[in-house]
RNA sequence: GCCCGGGUGGCGAAAUUGGUAUACGCGCAAGACUUAAAAUUUUGUUGCCGCAAGGCAGUGUGGGUUCGAUUCCCACCCCGGGCACCA
């Protein structure tokens, strides 16, 4: 029936959908015909802020996590985010948007190093490798990228730049020289920073992360802690709210950890000596201070260096001395473990006095309490914390309940810690006072500073290793520190034979003499480089501005002192990310708007993460389990625009997600669905404009808000509709192509030019719906009796609801119902339903 | 332990944010085409009862609010993720 040739007029004889061909044709065109060049330039976004309050409306900057090219090639899980950005940026460009869609490489670090180790290979030669082989697989899923603007982290031209941000940070104390102990990966043999450590262990080789002290670079972040917090849920007059996944920000809030708690100073005296000499004040932070008179004693963290100020006071000097020792000994994850049984030592002889009361309670050390946390020494209220209460119990330590959890008095006799809010008890003056009203006042009457504190720590910024932008800082041994001046950088990574890691504390750079020795740039004087290298982390901290330089030359500081560069509209990757590179960019960007660079507070304005695709089995794809599904092969079978679709509807693009090369041909059926259109366009017109109309709506909003699944979901009803017709104009299958154009680019692109256009469908205009073509002219109106579905009818849009009623009541289906009842109230919710509630 | 997500057919998932639960796709079953198979195509596909019309149940579990709950509230159970001896 519906091939019934004397109604349809075939403008085209079909032909069989060869994605091959097809595909390569499309994409030569595309890279001759150059229509993807951005015109975006930081100077012409700047710009366009200036023009007006549309802040940067007009550009569009939609950007993907770069990778690392790895040795191992892209997997089919790869390009999922990169499809996603390229159905964004292809459609804000049909929009008229100026779109910036780039695409780079995070070539140093471990990874890459650790490869050509692995491979025999000077890591430059095997990125050079890794990068082309890379591109090659992007370029076949039909990626819009523009290439020009290619940027590449080892390239010298670009870590001159991120030196140049390290001398700034340098030259404004955010950047210094550090011997605190920090973490060391045994394996790697380089030093760590806290985000790079998953569960006490090194996040790239899982080894046990120990404690080193060490000279290294840190980088003042906690400077920035606050504003990295605040700014997550404050919108600027520049700058609307962070339009992030909750759970990446909630991630980041506890990264960041912030607590509001009292300084409370306790005094320590010689109680052997009979008048009780003072020695010195113990500074304890703590967030209960409404819990100071139930203080049983004072615990200081042993590597403290108050430990070994008071050392000579006290009597039971081996013991202490030993049990500092064995703490050290121990690894992060043994310190830190929260099921490990409390252990510790007092110092006998000294006292501490709590300022509340002055009573004198002991002072003991005990690895429970963290260093670098706080003060590194805590007041211990046995009665209102757990752990204190469980050292408590373990030395046979008194136990004061001083807040009770009801106003009448302890509730339950003392079996437990009692951490939550109650009503002060035994606390002199404060007794019957809420203790969460009454912690500012305890915290003054002791003399006390109300602070903030944070959980995150500096960071660790030197690395051990060859594979990283060289630290541009030179060693004099008159000068001290001295930077390289901006004119002699950037400091080059020289090549060299024997890259291996030393594991004596210092990179293999070291042992290159001709490249460490050096002349001081001040007293040219006799002078080393500093031979530690950035940690990966480095060069993507800031790469995104670098793609906004159209020929990735120009300076990171503009001559004329405008600040131009801007934030990215639209960004991509994976959550994973949430706590490191996330945090190090947000830090860096706040950074580079501090001294005049960025003309934005954030970096990142729309955030997304991908869903990770798993392997077939349910496990991550890994060559381990020999589970990885290559794209170049699935491009191959299906077509570049099969796998695009596939990947797009596969689910929520958010979610995580197993592969199925046997589901893919849904996505193949749709791509040939399509291509058998095009048989059926004629002159008759048709009734498709409303279903064309509705889907363009559709399309719109769900690309807009990054619901690729539910938007292919409508386009495949479409074509399923056009299908059941009996033919389509060449106008309406053109507003069709069109909106399918983004998730299939090549196949849109064929059947566009078949259809008699000459210039690229991915330059065309994107498709406006019509609001009034959407309105159906009939609404079904369902009915309900007592809450069930009990029947339905059609009437004309926007009835009246006395009306509808009427028209309800009167049905036979409801009468069956209404038998022998009496309507006791009847809902209308116009145009949906009525609602009719009987005795 | 604390904090974020989430739990819907055989499977991946939809649901205008309180209004027809299961759209779209996969799979499966039956039919057509074929010597046959693949491909294609048609029909069906939440469960139970029924020849059917239809009825009853049904969105992790148990309660609640409402004319009406996948959606809101309370309690609990599972899954994924973040933080965690952070005082």
């Amino acid at each position: 029936m519906k091939n019934d040739a004397n109604i349809v007029k075939q403008t085209k004889p079909a032909q069989p959908y060869n994605h091959l061909i097809l595909e390569k044709k499309w994409q030569k065109k595309w890279a001759s015909s150059k229509i993807y060049k951005s015109r975006e330039s930081a100077k012409s976004t700047y710009k366009n802020a200036q023009k007006g309050k549309n802040t940067g409306r007009d550009k569009y900057y939609v950007l993907d996590m770069f990778p690392y090219p790895s040795g191992e090639g892209l997997h089919v899980g790869h390009p999922k985010g990169y499809i996603a950005t390229d159905v964004v940026s292809r459609m804000k460009r049909m929009q008229g948007h100026s779109v910036l869609h780039p695409m780079g490489f995070d070539a140093f670090g471990l990874p890459a190093e650790n490869y050509a180790i692995k491979m025999k290979v000077n890591p430059a030669d095997a990125v050079t490798k890794n990068v082309s082989r890379f591109k090659k697989q992007l370029e076949i899923i039909g990626l819009d990228y523009d290439w020009s603007r290619e940027i590449n982290t080892t390239d010298p031209a670009y870590y001159k730049w991120t030196q140049w941000i390290f001398l700034q940070l340098l030259e404004r104390g955010l950047a210094f020289e550090s011997y605190e102990p920090i973490n060391w990966c045994p394996v790697d043999k380089t030093g760590l920073a806290n985000e790079d450590i998953e569960n006490g262990r090194c996040e790239r080789c899982g080894a046990l992360v120990e404690k080193k002290s060490m000279k290294q670079w840190v980088l003042k972040i906690t400077d920035y802690a606050d504003r990295l917090l605040s700014d997550l849920d404050a919108a600027d007059y520049q700058m609307p709210l962070l339009d992030w996944p909750e759970s990446i920000k909630e991630a980041q809030r506890n990264w960041i950890g912030r607590s509001e708690g009292a300084l409370i100073k306790f005094p320590t005296i010689n109680n052997q000596t009979p008048n009780a000499k003072h020695l010195k004040d113990i500074e304890v932070f703590t967030t209960r201070p409404d819990t100071l008179f139930g203080v049983t004693y004072v615990v200081i963290a042993p590597e403290h260096k108050w430990v070994a100020e008071l050392l000579t006071h006290v009597s039971n000097k081996k013991e202490v001395t030993d049990y500092i020792a064995s703490s050290k000994l121990e690894t992060e994850i043994e310190r830190t473990d929260v099921k490990k049984e409390k252990t510790g030592v007092e110092l006998k002889g000294i006292r501490a006095v709590n300022p509340a009361n002055n009573e004198e309670v002991p002072v003991w050390i005990s690895d429970y309490v963290l260093a670098d946390y706080g003060t590194g020494a805590v007041m211990a209220v046995p009665a209102h914390d757990e752990r204190d209460w469980e050292f408590a119990k373990k030395f046979g330590l008194p136990i004061k309940h001083v807040i009770a959890p009801e106003r009448k008095g302890l509730s339950d006799e003392s079996k437990y810690s009692f951490t939550g809010d109650g009503f002060l008890i035994g606390s002199d003056k404060f007794d019957g006072r809420e203790s969460n009203s009454v912690k500012k006042e305890i915290t003054e009457s002791v003399g006390g500073k109300w602070v903030t504190k944070y959980k995150l720590r500096d960071w660790v910024f030197s690395r051990q290793r060859y594979w990283g932008e060289p630290i541009p800082v030179i060693h004099c041994e008159k000068c001290g520190t001295v930077p390289v001046p901006e004119k002699d950088l950037p400091v080059k990574l020289p090549r060299v034979k024997s890259y291996e890691p030393t594991g004596t504390g210092e990179s293999p750079l070291a042992a290159i003499a001709k490249w460490v020795n050096v002349k001081c740039p001040k007293c040219k004087g006799k002078a080393k480089r500093e031979t530690n290298t950035m940690p990966q982390w480095a060069g993507s901290s800031w790469y995104y501005l670098r793609y906004m330089d159209p020929k990735n030359k120009r300076a990171l500081v503009d001559p004329k002192k405008e600040k131009y560069w801007s934030s990215v509209d639209l960004y991509i990757g994976g959550a994973e990310h949430a706590t490191r590179h996330l945090i190090y960019a947000r830090f860096w960007h706040k950074f580079l708007y501090d001294i005049g660079v960025v003309s934005t507070i954030e970096p990142f304005i729309k955030l997304q993460s991908v869903g990770l695709i798993m392997g077939e089995d349910g496990r991550k794809m890994s060559k381990r389990f020999g589970n990885v599904v290559n794209p170049d092969e699935i491009v191959a079978r299906f077509g570049a625009d099969t796998l695009r679709i596939y990947e797009m509807f596969m689910g929520p693009f958010d979610q995580q997600i197993s592969w199925s090369t046997d589901s893919m041909v849904g996505a193949r059926r749709f791509i040939e669905k399509v291509w058998k259109l095009l048989s059926k366009v004629t002159d008759t017109e048709v009734t498709l404009l409303k279903t064309l109309h509705k889907t363009i709506k559709k399309v719109t909003e769900d690309i807009q808000g990054l619901k690729f699944n539910t938007a292919i979901s409508s386009l495949m009803i479409a074509v399923n509709e056009i299908d059941d017709a009996e033919a389509i104009t060449k106008e309406q299958f053109e507003l069709f192509l069109r909106i399918l154009a983004p998730f299939a680019p090549h196949i849109t692109d064929e059947l566009w030019n078949l259809l008699g256009n000459k210039k690229s469908i991915h330059i065309s205009a994107w498709p406006a719906y019509d609001p009034m073509i959407i309105v159906d002219d009939d609404v079904r109106i369902m009915v309900q009796v007592n809450g069930k579905m009990r029947g339905r009818f059609m009437a004309p849009n926007d009835s009246p609801q006395d009306r509808l009623e009427q028209t309800a009541t009167a049905l036979p289906d409801i009468q069956k119902w209404l038998d022998g009842k009496t309507i006791k109230k009847i809902v209308v919710v116009p145009n949906r339903l009525v609602s009719i509630v009987t005795s």
